[in-house]
DNA sequence: TAGATTGTTAATCGATTAACAATC
DNA sequence: TAGATTGTTAATCGATTAACAATC
């Protein structure tokens, strides 16, 4: 029942065109041609028209696109129009980063709880929002639905933890613990690898021969 | 002076062969063919002896990839073994969560001093690195030596102080900022967006009929 | 209507995979 | 030597760009 099928690629710039069209969506801007948006984003008009026309026509030959819905519906097709409960394993810097940063709870990412092994941190709270102990981590995913994991363990543990909460029932993972996590199909991971980003960032420090 | 010129997907894909190989060190593996590696990181062997052979000819027929070798072959072609002097923009939860993370040391990443405007972080010091009023930062950089400049700083504040940071003579970036920053050529940036990473999550989560 | 700009097809370009001769 | 596996060329596949007819 799948639709074409898109290209990993294309989802990738998706967030990039949101923010974009959020940024003009605040100046006011109500039209935008896909040779303007290229000229800002720096990619070419070619591309965000076909990236667009795949998931249909959201534009008007002559006018260009109407800048509020054109974002509206990446929004829904990013999923931004639904709720997320989100917990968060760890409450190391990381951890609390996450918890803190309110911006997530305006594109509807909710976290509801933090765990953690420490019993120094458990008890305390961030943001409202208390620490638990991850003996409790079990019961309160079979009583409470919860969308969204995000790992910020030690790389360690890591891969235990998320066997076991995909044994639970959650199948989303936002996954900052620098390994890869071999899960079953149906379970959606998403990595972030700081320490992947960075040596890339140094290979082109390293590489540069004056530019 | 620039050899072949290596494409941006290859360079993504090295820190994590680095990874793996990292971990195949660990467990004192000697050597590994392509194949084997190949059905590890779930790649089709072809692509991992294509992307090494961007850098020239690191195995033997017959044999495969000596792990220690070919670990610290990427190791170079990653600039990991050069040092990096780092300051951190913003010592809110994410500078705090980067300046704690030892791990980043043991690849040759030094954070060297963290910067806030909030008097109330200045002088306070996280794992015995101060925290500086942004009011010095100028006068820090002409006369210390910096590499890379973490920016944590809110949105609105990032252009600003991105442009600030390449004039006083930075030319590396890791930007954790939601906003793209548009600088000189020869700054080399590297962005880390949470929140886009976060919607991919949700768009394959929201997208979910029944895989 | 004339001008602008999309949606979409066709052409190009680049990246991945397959195949195999070279060689350890 | 025979077997294994690389390095590398050729084939395939996919993604990007160019072009333009459709149409607002």
């Amino acid at each position: 029942m799948e639709e074409k099928q898109i290209s990993k690629a294309v989802i990738n710039r998706l967030p990039r065109y949101y923010r974009y069209l959020g940024d003009l969506l605040e100046k006011d801007v109500v039209r935008i041609s896909s040779k303007e948006l290229s000229e800002k984003m720096k990619v070419t008009a070619s591309q965000i028209r076909q990236d667009l026309n795949n998931f249909g026509g959201f534009g008007q030959q002559g006018y260009g696109y109407n800048v509020e819905y054109l974002h509206s519906e990446i929004g829904k097709i990013l999923g931004l129009d639904k709720k997320y409960n989100v917990i968060i394993l760890g409450a190391g810097n990381l951890g609390q980063a996450l918890a803190n940063y309110v911006d997530f709870e305006r594109r509807g990412f909710f976290v509801k709880a933090i765990f953690d092994v420490n019993p120094r941190l458990v008890g305390t709270s961030i943001r409202g929002i208390e620490v638990l102990s991850t003996d409790i981590l079990e019961s309160y995913i079979r009583l409470h639905p919860v969308d969204i994991a995000a790992i910020t363990v030690p790389k360690t543990k890591a891969p235990q933890l998320a066997a076991d909460l995909v044994k639970w029932g959650i199948n989303g993972i936002w996954n900052f613990a620098p390994t890869d996590l071999n899960l079953p199909n149906g379970v959606t991971v998403e990595n972030v690898h700081l320490a992947d980003s960075l040596m890339k960032l140094s290979y082109r420090l390293s590489g540069e021969e004056t530019d």
